[in-house]
DNA sequence: GCCAACGTTGGC
DNA sequence: GCCAACGTTGGC
């Protein structure tokens, strides 16, 4: 089992959105980045669990954790003319684009701030993409130890810088 | 809103 | 295959 970690935008579709949607399960359409897209295609498994990320907001960081839904398979926006993210690139019988779907888990109690992590970022968190000045990879896989030091911050007081 | 980082595109 | 231009991401 792999872990990961997913960026979203609040304003456009945040960890409320996913929650609200029928079985909690919404195909994370539009990624169009190669890397990303390997790792839908190449890595994800359904039961993965995924730390949900608020990007491009007051407060960056870690809001809730979710889970792979489904096998990956071909975006069907990327073949829709009127789709956001069409892309006439992608043949259908050869299809450049793929999506897993993601199922909402819970809320984490606090929200684990991009700030707090990176103070990690030296030691625990050392190569952690998520942490490294640049990185704009918007999905990431998380390390067993990562994962663990992560979510044992929930219920630790919030550290600070 | 600014702008640095960086991936993609396309002319040559 | 090089690389400049361009577009996007995303923190601040």
């Amino acid at each position: 089992m792999n872990h990961w970690l997913m960026k979203s935008e609040p304003e456009t579709f945040g960890i409320n959105d996913l929650a609200a949607r029928p079985a909690r399960t919404e195909p994370w359409d539009g990624v169009r980045n190669y890397q990303a897209r390997n790792m839908m295609r190449d890595a994800m498994r359904p039961g993965d669990p995924i730390f949900f990320y608020h990007s491009n907001c007051a407060v960056p960081g870690i809001v809730g954790i979710a889970e792979v839904a489904s096998a990956a398979y071909p975006d069907p926006t990327a073949f829709d003319p009127r789709a956001q993210y069409f892309d006439p690139k992608s043949d259908p019988a050869k299809p450049r684009w793929y999506l897993v779907e993601v199922r909402y888990v819970r809320h984490l109690r606090r929200v684990i701030s991009l700030a707090e992590l990176k103070t990690y970022a030296e030691r625990e968190l050392a190569g952690f993409p998520l942490v490294r000045p640049g990185n704009r990879l918007s999905i990431m896989p998380v390390s067993p130890a990562q994962w663990t030091l992560i979510l044992g911050l929930e219920d630790r007081a919030k550290a600070d810088g």
